[in-house]
RNA sequence: GGCCCGAUGGUCAAGCGGUUAAGACACCGCCCUUUCACGGCGGUAUCGGGGGUUCGAUUCCCCCUCGGGUCACCA
């Protein structure tokens, strides 16, 4: 078989080999140790979580060496695009501070390595194709749908593993004649790389999370080019990665299977193979079968960048979360480096784990809630404001209502050594303080069995005679205590506990009792500070309603 | 089913031949406290099973089991 004329057969409107690129995308020119590395999301819908957690390791992978961190979009399944999810992947992974040094952008994009969305470098895989063809290394198949369906049965019947390999590639060997009889009569074909048959071999591919890899050599003929000529991952990673220059391959694990696809790719082009890193993927227990799988796309919506940004998790709150599963020893370093920029943190493959965590909510919120409550207060103001704007119009208005308020209600048990943390995410915030709005303030819980309606009573009515809006807090605690004290209330607990039998109960009730009048709840905020923030009116007004 | 990757408490995990097997989340108890939190102290709970190698295995090797991934003209 002569390759070059099959090469011209199929190709004919390829008249360049492959040097003209390799000159036209000149070797960067970087400093020693810098990594270069991608993310490739499909435009298929949202991005998820896992995929932010991918990034994170590109992302730091890169800058933290001083390299290069590039956005290409992987657009070769014309068949599952989705409408607009380019700028839908782009602004999420913006929301979620993933900045990109050259690739893809909203309105087009930057960078010399271009174009960086693959079905506009079509020319460029079908030329790197035809070098392939030339070499005899990858061949026309012409199999159509149903006969691979039916090649596939026979093998499921005969219990052969399915694929295109071996005895099984009909297509493996035809005749020029034949092929350019079938080309000329306008049959559709896909080409496929002719993979050596009855290998022994075993790889070796270097895995800077997992190690090296020993996995025996492929036999699969798999496809190059679909039959509209556009490549599939594998063949457009290859090309890609060459030629944009990526050192270091950042993917998820279910890649592992087709890696010996990539090398061979590699090796038949003599380049230089890329290390990988295949990151474990992120799990959760499926809702319907309680079973342990990946995070899916299609059937995880709530783990869409988008949920989370309406939820209104801060961005740098999920950082943290996904740097603590991703490198264990990042809790560690962020517990002796409270205030330091999370960039500070180096991060390594090395601590990476190997197996998919379970995706943990009650971290994430752990985290979060101690993220924010770091956060000053007029800063939590911005980004709360900012969110119930875009997310949340009814709670936007009783928030901006009165920024002063709301300032002061934020900064409620905020700052010092001790800060409170009641907050993990904005949308929860609008539950937490809703006590603390006239408009959405109710009674959600029921005072203190402990002390009788009749003391209750006495205590409320009490309370509102000698109430002194401008008593401070030193001065408010004592009198509080004095007035238990007077109805049979010990002053301390630990009174009470000692001699139980002397009183009816402890301060403690006391300003229960008073918490549930004021707020509608057991569990809220200090009492006298819920009170400065409300005014002297709302309080009164609010323990007089509940007598 | 073939191939691949894994396996330490409920979850995330440290460990890398000799440890009382860290730590975090969650849970429980106690202390502090006017309450709620925060904080402090403590507790429940882990090396999947079986063989080797070794003076000694959570750690190294093999088998089994279990879990995950993948077997497309999807990525």
């Amino acid at each position: 078989m002569d390759y070059t004329r099959l090469a011209e057969l199929l190709f004919p409107d390829i008249d360049c080999d492959i040097d003209f690129y390799e000159n036209k995308y000149p070797k960067r020119e970087l400093p020693e140790g810098a990594r270069v590395t991608r993310l490739g999301p499909s435009p298929t819908g949202f991005i998820h979580l896992g995929n932010l957690y991918g990034a994170l390791v590109d992302e730091r992978l890169a800058h933290q060496s001083g390299g290069v961190f590039f956005l290409r979009i992987e657009d070769t399944d014309n068949k599952r695009e989705v409408e607009g999810a380019v700028d839908i992947i782009i602004n999420s992974l913006k929301y979620f501070n993933v900045h990109f040094d050259e690739g893809a952008t909203v309105d087009g994009e930057k960078g010399i390595y271009g174009p960086y969305r693959q079905r506009q470098r079509r020319e460029i895989y079908r030329c790197f194709a035809k070098h392939l063809t030339k070499k005899g290394l990858c061949y026309p198949c012409f199999c159509s749908e149903e006969e691979n369906e039916k090649r596939r049965n026979a093998q499921e019947a005969i219990k052969a593993n399915p694929g295109y390999y071996g005895e099984w590639a009909t297509c493996r060997n035809l005749s020029f004649e034949e092929v350019e009889r079938r080309v000329n009569n306008g049959e559709s074909y896909v080409m496929r790389f002719r993979a050596p048959e009855n290998s022994e071999r075993i790889i070796e591919v270097e895995d800077e999370i997992r190690g090296t890899l020993k996995m025996p050599e492929n036999e699969m003929n798999f496809v190059v080019l679909k039959s509209d000529g556009i490549p599939t991952y594998h063949f457009a990673h290859l090309v890609d990665d060459y030629l944009m220059g990526t050192t270091h391959v950042v993917r998820g694990e279910e890649w592992l299977a087709t890696l010996p696809y990539h090398h061979q790719l590699f090796e038949a082009f003599g380049f230089k193979i890329p290390v990988y890193c295949h990151t474990a993927v992120l799990m959760k227990i499926d809702a319907e079968t309680q079973v342990k799988r990946k995070l899916s796309k299609r059937k995880d919506p709530e783990f869409s960048l988008d949920f989370y940004k309406s939820e209104g998790y801060l961005p740098e709150a999920v950082w943290e979360y996904l740097l603590t599963v991703l490198n264990s020893n990042f809790e560690e370093w962020r517990r002796d480096n409270p205030e330091a920029d999370v960039h500070d943190f180096k991060f390594t493959t090395q601590k990476m784990s190997v197996s998919g965590a379970l995706f943990d909510t009650d971290k994430l919120s752990d985290v979060s809630k101690n993220y924010i409550a770091h956060l000053d207060g007029e800063v939590v103001y911005k980004h709360l404001t900012e969110w119930a704007k875009e997310c949340d119009e009814e709670y936007y208005h009783l928030l901006t209502k009165n920024p002063e308020f709301t300032l002061n209600m934020i900064n409620i048990g905020r700052g010092g050594e001790k800060p409170r943390k009641d907050i993990a995410s904005w949308r929860q915030s609008k539950e937490f303080y809703s006590f603390m709005f006239p408009e959405t303030f109710k009674m959600e819980d029921s005072f203190p069995e402990s002390v009788s309606e009749e003391d209750r009573c006495a205590i409320l009515t009490r309370y509102i005679e000698n109430y002194d809006h401008s008593q401070v807090k030193d001065d408010w605690f004592p009198a509080l205590r004095a007035m238990g004290e007077e109805m049979g209330y010990a002053p301390k607990p630990q009174l009470y506990k000692k001699n139980p039998e002397m009183y009816k109960g402890h301060v403690g009730d006391i300003g229960a009792v008073i918490r549930v009048a004021l707020t509608g709840r057991m569990n809220a905020p200090d009492i006298w500070e819920v009170q400065q923030v409300l005014g002297e009116d709302e309080t009164l007004r609010r323990i007089k309603a509940a007598l």
